[in-house]
DNA sequence: GTGCTATCTAAGCACCGTCCAGATCGGAGC
DNA sequence: GCTCCGATCTGGACGGTGCTTAGATAGCAC
């Protein structure tokens, strides 16, 4: 009965803010784009002083980290859906790329976090948990393409190259240049295959 | 006479000040980082008022468009003078993306300032000139590779790919995961021609 | 010389990230 | 039960930001 008609369990200091935060950054992300991000306006959205953050968080770029490491552990979480949807190793090999930039076209302000903060840290936020990577999710995939018989330095250079071209893809894919060649195509999702189709010769190498 | 000790041509007004706003911007780059790029800091390292800026640019964003611009033309004479180097079809293939993934190592801040732009506005800020844009640069050195015998629609979507794969690179390549390959294989160069060999497979396909 | 107009400055607005002193309150110890 | 502690949260402040407005300055046509 402090305020008002929130008649949830809002009952002493917080509950739990941090991932309050979490979920209001991600909120004003959605409604407002990434520019509009700002620290208040987070804690303007959980309801809470502009102050308040600084119990759970050392500053903006430590909040922004967590948000961005959320945004790929989805990533990896939509990835590894699309994989378990098809079944030929060259269908889960595009429906790995397609995914990819699928998830970047949905959460477009979400993507810019992760990215904004990986270049900051010159690391992705990825790696924390102790299961596998979404890198390493691409080397598996790659590898069922090629049989199982590459070597590990061909698998690597493929598989960034991979992931290379499905981050620029991500990036770039909604650059108006590309309208015309998305029609003759017959949509985006053709367009995406059809350029990401042009990626992983590793197989097709002889000294592989 | 009006300050101090600037001897130079500094007479009336202030000369030409977008010119100076430009290199100002481009000077706070280098030496703070994109962070530090702020209107106030460009005004400062020209020397005049923060509200000088207003009459040359309509607002920050176009003044980061422009050195955006310049950017992306900076970026399209090192590609070319990296052409210009080689003879061979596929030797220009390589050097055509190391260059471009060299100059955004060379140029973090101001490649970063470039896509920024980029993002914003859904387009490459490189479309102004009438002469030859660097994605029709990537169209024609592919087209030699594959030696002119290819679909206008296949070689736009490997051009697509090829420039998204480059770009990621250009993104990703200072990550530190990537260190110990780097030493395995010798070097940043070679690292760079290893991840983009693979890609461009047009070529290969037989329905080109 | 007299205006006109472009250019530049000074001052102010709202917002930002961040720090600090103090209020609040759940829970440990008695 | 009560006290006290320490974590949490608030209000207020500081310097910095993008941007606007009103007024000063100075090149240029007449």
């Amino acid at each position: 009965m402090t305020t008002a008609a929130v008649a949830e369990s809002k009952p002493y200091h917080h509950g739990d803010l941090r991932r309050a935060l979490l979920d209001a950054a991600e909120a004003v992300l959605v409604r407002e784009g990434p520019s509009a991000l700002s620290l208040r306006a987070v804690a303007r959205e959980a309801g809470v002083s502009p102050a308040a953050p600084y119990h759970h968080f050392k500053d903006k770029s430590e909040l922004l980290r967590a948000v961005a490491m959320e945004g790929f552990a989805r990533l990896k979480l939509a990835m590894s859906s699309a994989l378990a949807r098809e079944t030929a190793p060259e269908e889960r090999r595009s429906a790995l790329g397609v995914a990819y930039v699928e998830f970047a076209q949905a959460n477009p302000a979400l993507y810019r976090v992760m990215y904004d903060c990986a270049r900051n840290a010159d690391q992705m936020p990825d790696e924390h948990g102790e299961d596998v990577s979404a890198f390493q999710l691409v080397k598996d995939t790659l590898t069922e393409v090629a049989g199982g018989q590459v070597s590990e330095l061909d698998l690597e250079l493929t598989a960034i190259a991979s992931w290379c071209a499905a981050h620029g893809l991500a990036e770039i894919s909604k650059f108006e240049k590309f309208k015309p060649l998305k029609d003759a195509l017959g949509g985006e999702r053709a367009f995406l295959q059809g350029v990401l189709a042009h990626l992983g010769v590793m197989a097709q190498r002889k000294d592989g």
